[in-house]
RNA sequence: GCGCUGAUAGCUCAACUAGGUAGAGCAACGGAUUCUUAAUCCGUAGGUCGAGGGUUCGAUUCCCUCUCAGCGCACCA
C-alpha cells in the first residue's frame, strides 16, 4: 500500500466518508474575510476584537497529536497556521481525519498566539474546499527534479515561492512597460499571429494551415511588417507585446515561443530609440529591484548611466585586429578559415561578416553597449546611414553578449524597399535560408508614405531573466517548450 | 544535429566500485500523544531500479540500442 495508485485509493476513500456524512468535496464557493498575509498584518487588533475570520488555502503541512492538529495552509500570500482542537470543533473534530495535505480548506476561527509566538488560527469551523487525490512533493526539498518543474510547472508553483515570485515579477516588468509607454502616448495594438507571409526577422517560421481557406499560414517570427502598416496608417506612436515563434533550436536564450515587444515611433530615429530603451530599462530596474546594478551570471553589471556605444565595424576591429570592413568575400572566406569560423551556409559578405561578429565579439561585450550601424545586407528593413552609405542606421543592445534588443532607423522609401528586398531574394536563389518573399501588401502600403519612423524590438523573456537573475528562459516562462515524454 | 552527464518508492536521496533481483528520510497506513515548529515515539506497507535487447546459472550493476532531461557545442536578430 503506497504506489500512486495506493495514495489515490486512500484519497478516495477519504473522499467516499465525506460525502457519506453529507459533505460536499468540492463544493461552488467560499467567502474569506482576509488572506493569510492580512490576517498576519491585522493580527493585533484581530487578536483584541476576538474576530472571527474566514481564510483560505491549500495544506501543505499537518501535525497530529491525538486531540489536537496544527495545519499550515497557504494561499496566494502567504502560509497561517491552523489550531484544530476537539475542545474547539466537538463532534466535527472528527473530520480533521479525513484531511490530507494537498486538500483546499476554508477555515473559520479567531486569532490567537501560540506558547511558542506563532501566530494561529483557532478553527472553530472546518469546510472542506477541495479533495486532492495526489500527494505533494516532500514537504522540505521540495521539488528538485528541474524537468518535473517544468514538465508540472502547478507543483512547482505550489512548492517554491521562488518560482511565483519570479512569475510576479514578469507581470510587474510587463506591466511597468506598459505604464512608461502608455505614459508617452502610445497606443497598444494587436497584429495577426497567423501571417499569409511571414517578415520582420530572419528567422524559419511554423507553417500552419487554414481548413476552409485552403490556405498556407504562418505563425509570425515577428511583427514588424504589420505595426509599420499601422505607422502609415497614422497611429504615430504603436506597441504589442508580441508572442513571436521561431522554428529554431531551443537553448538558455532561446524558447520556439517567445514574448517580444516592438514599438514604433513616427518623427524618431534610431538615436530616440537608443534614449527610448535605455531611459526605460533603467527605470525598470529601479522600479522593479531597487537598483541599477545587478549581478548576472556571476558579473557585475551596470544598467545606470549612459551606455556604451559602439561602431559595428569599429567593435569587429578591435576584437579582431582586421579590417573586415574593407574585405573582399574571398578575404573575410580565408579569414573565418584561419579562425575556424564556420560559414556553411551563409551566403553575402553580410552574413559572413556577422558570423565574425557574433563569434569574436558579442562576447567580450559585457555591460550594456549599443553597437551601432551594421551592415545594410543584413538589415533589408532599415534605412542607410545618413553618413555612410555602406551600412544602415540600426543598432543591436548587447549585454554580457546576449542581444536584448534591435532597433532602427526605419525604411521608409518604397523603390529602395523593393530594391533591398530583392537582394535578399538573390541571396535566397543563392541558397540562403531564412528569407522570406517578398510582401508585396507591405510595400504597396509604404508607397502611400511612411513617416519617418524609429523602431524596436525588446525581448521581454531575457530582460526578465536579466532581471530576476535568471540563467535560464525556461525559468521565466511558465510552460517552457520540452518534448512530449 | 554532435559530445558529456543523469534517470532507483509519490518526493528528496543511498546502494552498484569488484554481477547474487534494493535501503533511508519525508509522505502514506495502524497505534500513542490537548500549544506543535522539517513535532516525537512504536509498528506496517510501498519499487516492472527510464524502455527494449544482449552477455551470464543469475543483471539495478557489464555491453548495445532507444526515450527524456541537464550541460557544452552547433543552429538562432
Amino acid at each position: 500500500m503506497a504506489g500512486i495508485n495506493e495514495f489515490r485509493e486512500q484519497r478516495l476513500k477519504k473522499m467516499d466518508a465525506l460525502i457519506e456524512k453529507g459533505i460536499d468535496p468540492y463544493p461552488y464557493r467560499f467567502d474569506i474575510t482576509h488572506t493569510t498575509k492580512e490576517l498576519l498584518e491585522n493580527q493585533d487588533i484581530l487578536i483584541k476584537d476576538k474576530t472571527n475570520i474566514a481564510t483560505a488555502g491549500r495544506i501543505m503541512l499537518m501535525r497530529r497529536q491525538g486531540k489536537t492538529t496544527f495545519i499550515k495552509i497557504k494561499d496566494r500570500k502567504g502560509i497561517i497556521q491552523l489550531y484544530l482542537s476537539i475542545n474547539i470543533l466537538k463532534d466535527d473534530y472528527e473530520n480533521v481525519k479525513l484531511l490530507d495535505i494537498g486538500d483546499i480548506i476554508g477555515v473559520k476561527g479567531e486569532i490567537f498566539i501560540t506558547h511558542r509566538g506563532e501566530t494561529t488560527v483557532a478553527v472553530n469551523e472546518l469546510t472542506m474546499l477541495s479533495k486532492s487525490l495526489l500527494p505533494l512533493p516532500e514537504k522540505y526539498h521540495g521539488i528538485q527534479d528541474i524537468e518535473l518543474k517544468y514538465r508540472k510547472r502547478h507543483l512547482d508553483l505550489i512548492m517554491n515561492d521562488e518560482t511565483k515570485n519570479l512569475f510576479i515579477r514578469r507581470r510587474d516588468i510587463i506591466r511597468f512597460i506598459r505604464n512608461y509607454l502608455d505614459a508617452i502616448d502610445f497606443v497598444e495594438v494587436e497584429t495577426p499571429v497567423l501571417q499569409p507571409k511571414y517578415g520582420g526577422a530572419f528567422a524559419r517560421p511554423f507553417n500552419t494551415h487554414h481548413n476552409t481557406l485552403d490556405m498556407l499560414l504562418y505563425l509570425r517570427i515577428s511583427d514588424e511588417l504589420y505595426l509599420k502598416r499601422l505607422i502609415v496608417g497614422g497611429l504615430e506612436r504603436v506597441y504589442e507585446i508580441a508572442r513571436d515563434f521561431r522554428n529554431e533550436g531551443i537553448d538558455k536564450t532561446h524558447n520556439p515561443e517567445f514574448t517580444m515587444i516592438e514599438i514604433y515611433q513616427a518623427y524618431a530615429d534610431y538615436n530616440d530609440m537608443m534614449n527610448l530603451v535605455q531611459d526605460m530599462v533603467q527605470k525598470m530596474a529601479i522600479d522593479i529591484i531597487g537598483t541599477t546594478k545587478i549581478n548576472y551570471k556571476g558579473e557585475d553589471i551596470e544598467l545606470g548611466g549612459e551606455w556604451e556605444r559602439i561602431d559595428y565595424y569599429d567593435a569587429l576591429e578591435k576584437y579582431t585586429s582586421a579590417n573586415i570592413k574593407e574585405m573582399e568575400i574571398k578575404e573575410l572566406k580565408t579569414f573565418c578559415e584561419n579562425h575556424k569560423i564556420d560559414i556553411e551556409g551563409k551566403i553575402g559578405r553580410g552574413k559572413i561578416i556577422d558570423e565574425i561578429f557574433k563569434v569574436m565579439v558579442e562576447k567580450n561585450i559585457k555591460n550594456p553597449t549599443f553597437v551601432m550601424n551594421q551592415p545594410k545586407e543584413i538589415s533589408p528593413l532599415a534605412k542607410l546611414h545618413r553618413d555612410d552609405k555602406s551600412k544602415v542606421e540600426r543598432f543591436e543592445l548587447l549585454i554580457l553578449g546576449i542581444e536584448y534588443a534591435n532597433a532602427f532607423s526605419e525604411l521608409n522609401n518604397p523603390l529602395e524597399q523593393r530594391e533591398r528586398f530583392e537582394y535578399q531574394m538573390t541571396l535566397r536563389k543563392e541558397g540562403e535560408m531564412e528569407i522570406q518573399e517578398i510582401d508585396e501588401d507591405y510595400l504597396e502600403a509604404m508607397e502611400y508614405g511612411m513617416p519617418p519612423t524609429g523602431g524596436i524590438g525588446i525581448g521581454i523573456d531575457r530582460l526578465v531573466m536579466l532581471l530576476t537573475g535568471s540563467d535560464t528562459i525556461k525559468d521565466v516562462i511558465l510552460f517552457p517548450l520540452l518534448k512530449s515524454k
